[in-house]
DNA sequence: TATAAACCTATCTATATAATAGGTTTTAGA
DNA sequence: TCTAAAACCTATTATATAGATAGGTTTATA
């Protein structure tokens, strides 16, 4: 498995604070209840991506979480290295890379590239519901 | 971690046996030496390997494993397939696949997909030093 | 018949994953 | 000014997976 639920939560959580009100901060419990993930866990995710400014807090009533950015500029591979602390398809030995024996050597640097390739083309304005301007908020 | 020692070691294994005499029984002890990975684990290994047809093994002294094809014919998907289980990049629960929120669903479809199709067109041939005609044996 | 090899079953340890628990601090608004 | 609601903090726990190791049995060959 290459991205745990960690990553999988924080892409969803981002996709969240996407598609609502990006001017709001939108309280956890929202999300943990639209996204059916635990709040408690979900704190330990957003903990990483408040610490990115990939989204930013405020405490207190009324508080929550809000993007710091556009959707388009979150790149999904950005986010499951913050999440995974690599995009490498194999191990590493103590967050040391393993030393590769010559002839898979460029194997597996070549699937992580297209791994990353991939990834490095979506954004999480790609997987968000975009929002209709037929569409109206209640503010 | 998309892949695990176990995927990395047979893939050595199988271009271990590739190097070496495709007819002759190659004993697991020396591929254990030449690889530096320990017998003991290469058992554990070797043992899929075998019983998925890949490989096939003679007893008593004087065996070993060999290569029941020809090297082309080994796709290093197929190879990681079989020892991790799965190609797919996302964590399934009980072995079932994950009810994927729509949003994501088709973000780590396409992500399997490009993992897929880059070790669909490498083969145990392709890692494998080719012996050379001027090389000589003796048999 | 000794030796070398595959083959078999079980066990073990460390690490990572996936979460939960129980608080403290901050802020808005009644 | 008090209360509620929210982020934020630190620690703990349970389970699964990874990565092996141990100690044997069976088989074939020279």
């Amino acid at each position: 498995m290459l991205v745990s639920t960690k990553g999988r939560y924080a892409i969803r959580v981002m996709i969240d604070l996407a598609e609502h009100d990006r001017e709001a901060y939108i309280p956890l419990k929202e999300i943990a209840k639209r996204q059916n993930i635990s709040e408690k866990y979900l704190e330990v995710i957003v903990k990483s991506l408040s610490q990115a400014h990939y989204i930013e807090g405020l405490r207190g009533k009324g508080g929550g979480y809000r993007l710091v950015n556009d959707p388009s500029t979150y790149r999904i591979s950005d986010i499951i290295e913050l999440m995974e602390g690599t995009l490498s398809p194999v191990s590493t030995i103590k967050g040391e890379p393993i030393t590769f024996e010559d002839n898979t050597k460029t194997l597996w640097e070549g699937l992580e590239d297209v791994i990353r390739k991939y990834l490095d083309n979506i954004t999480i304005q790609d997987l968000s519901t975009p929002v209709q301007s037929g569409d109206f908020y209640i503010i």
